[in-house]
DNA sequence: CGCTAACCGAGACGGTACGTCTTGTCTTGGC
DNA sequence: GCCAAGACAAGACGTACCGTCTCGGTTAGCG
């Protein structure tokens, strides 16, 4: 799908013919985030790209698939980095509050927030983008955040009967449902709150246990 | 937005001029829903809706703003009028499994949940869409499904300092982001597990460490 | 194939629709012809038609299948109807020489010249083009020609067993292959020439008639 | 023009360097020879020339100049041979017969004619291709064909005064007009009326007025 | 035997133009 | 005043080739 996935084969010899131009992957990523930003990537186009970048079409054709996924090389790399490393401050709750903390204020940051939420509607309609995006952002923090209640369960913090993705769901759903559907502000009080409810439940009463 | 609602504000008198024709009307509305659920949002043009019609492209742009606003008057309808009764059994429980079953039935249809993740897709990229969205579609449903809370608070089922929105954002949030990340099933029992977590949290009963 | 064809149909009724624009389509063949004078019809482009015209592409792959055919109706009207009035001087020697020297004279100018042969070479690999060429260009001005040697014979000044148009390819020919092969100068020397070897032959003398 | 004549001049010793693959030049003609009966020159892309030979790009290019000289050294090769031998029967009359028989029969092939037409249609907009043409085809055919009409003077059966390239415009003139043309068919009935024209002109002979 | 030179393949590169598509607007005559 | 038909300007799409280039590797004669 990417450059990097090529690089990937465990060879040591390089490919014949002319090595891929290292200035212009980057240039052209560097151009793509650009129009990302200013003009969403619905209006990005790779016409423009190309120019900005100095590049012809062909070479971005040659690498990229559709504009979704150049989008997603474009902006996804740093972001996902930032969101990687869950804290480990000894309690569920102390986890959880610096996690979702976290992610409140990548997304919470309106021009984060404007171009991921584009780029999730863009794969609405590009299963391609889909299950690039689910590759190289959804799945790599998963991984990370599911260590918070797997340390969770070990401590006797929480239920080993949980469904651990379901509760991240409710967790990251919140988030993704104020910034897609423009419902709420993203701000630690309401990141805070999210994990309160999580962790503790609406029931006003310790006897309404069902 | 559409016709209907500045039709709606004048007066008794009929306008002057020929009418609407209604049978134009109705044509469109068909062929656009045909086309959502063959072709995807994205892929259903205008063009091709005024040709299965029977139409003119001006016909179209008269009476709707944009390819989205069409795709809202094609398809919103009865799925708002499906999921707005909410039912009243009682209990928040009940009422929360009761609302959230149906939100989950509803969405977990294949047909309905992919047109649907298409249209909150295309509104990323289309601010009149997404107003209109919030306003037919999500505002309407929140008003509904806030009454269980306020039953629930009545009731001392629940504390009445919760964040009420908030709570429907985990809920709902879970759903969506399950249908718009291809994330995992949508299904009575995922629906039961949600509401359960919201209202007991996942903390270990006080004493109860195993 | 063009748009007289179109209006040929003999029809008093308006098309639905909004009418063609006259000024497109004259603003489209002074582009095309300005083009094709200073680059040729080879790098002439239709993106650079366009622009020069202030049109869009579309409009003119609506109105003409190639570049060839927009060449053709570009350039060769005038062409025609000078060449088409053939003299009447009492005498084929008279009325050929009158024919071929206009013939050499018009084809003689260098720029009609060289954009003529660009566009006999671009029919060479275009079918359509070639049809066009021969409807509007060929047949016509064979048409006129013949009547010269119809008069000849019954003047009886040649034999009525000639195949007036072979003698007419040779004729036509002769400038043409000096035109296409660039093989020599186009005068009234030249055409004067050919027509005296074709009504005289080259056997020095009567006894060697066979 | 070409690598040939390039090493014709200097010397008998081989050049450093490795020396030209002659496999690979005659997979390159033969390759184009293919492209170009079935697709014509204008449709053979040096592309597919080159993955058709199995041979680089950069290496058609170090040694033809443009798609028409590969043209023409494809196809043009054995052409020449044919009509380069022109026939010495004792008069005009059989020797014209006999060369332009041997013409009309060449060029009346059709897929030879379609791929010189093609050639002849190219270079009307490749001055490069033209040079090559001339030095290559025309020219060598010319000098050959002079000879008929210099046997002819000596033998006192044509005027001293005629102008031999005038007269061979005409003949081979004619059945190029007509294969460029698509005029009219070329066979041993065609070739011996241009030759009986062009011989004994069509002026009904003095006093034989029917 | 190593050096140097010119060849070779593969294939990426910046470009140009292609012909198609869709968008939203405009311009007719008819209802 | 609505409607169908359909032409229009605009401009992005993705493709095909162009001719150039940059590699690693090959094949010779010469020192």
């Amino acid at each position: 799908m990417n450059a990097m996935a090529s690089r990937a084969i465990p060879s040591n010899k390089r490919p014949p013919g002319r090595p891929r131009s290292e200035r212009a992957r980057s240039r052209i990523l560097r151009s793509a985030a650009a129009l990302l930003v200013t003009h969403g990537p619905r209006r990005m186009s790779i016409e423009a790209v190309a120019e900005r970048a100095g590049v012809s079409k062909a070479t971005i054709y040659r690498w990229w698939e559709s504009k979704g996924e150049l989008a997603l090389d474009a902006l996804v790399g740093e972001l996902v980095a930032k969101m990687k490393e869950v804290p480990d401050t000894g309690s569920v709750e102390g986890d959880l509050r610096g996690y979702i903390r976290t992610v409140v204020r990548t997304y919470g940051n309106p021009m984060v927030g404007k171009t991921q939420a584009a780029i999730i509607g863009e794969m609405q309609s590009d299963a391609a983008l889909r299950r690039a995006y689910k590759a190289r952002v959804t799945e790599p923090l998963r991984t990370e955040s599911r260590k918070i209640f797997a340390r969770a369960i070990a401590r006797g913090e929480v239920s080993r009967d949980i469904d651990i993705d379901l509760v991240l769901d409710l967790l990251i759903g919140a988030v993704f449902i104020r910034l897609l559907f423009d419902l709420g502000p993203l701000n630690q009080r309401v990141a805070d709150s999210l994990v309160d409810v999580v962790l503790n439940g609406i029931h006003s009463a310790p006897g309404h246990r069902s």
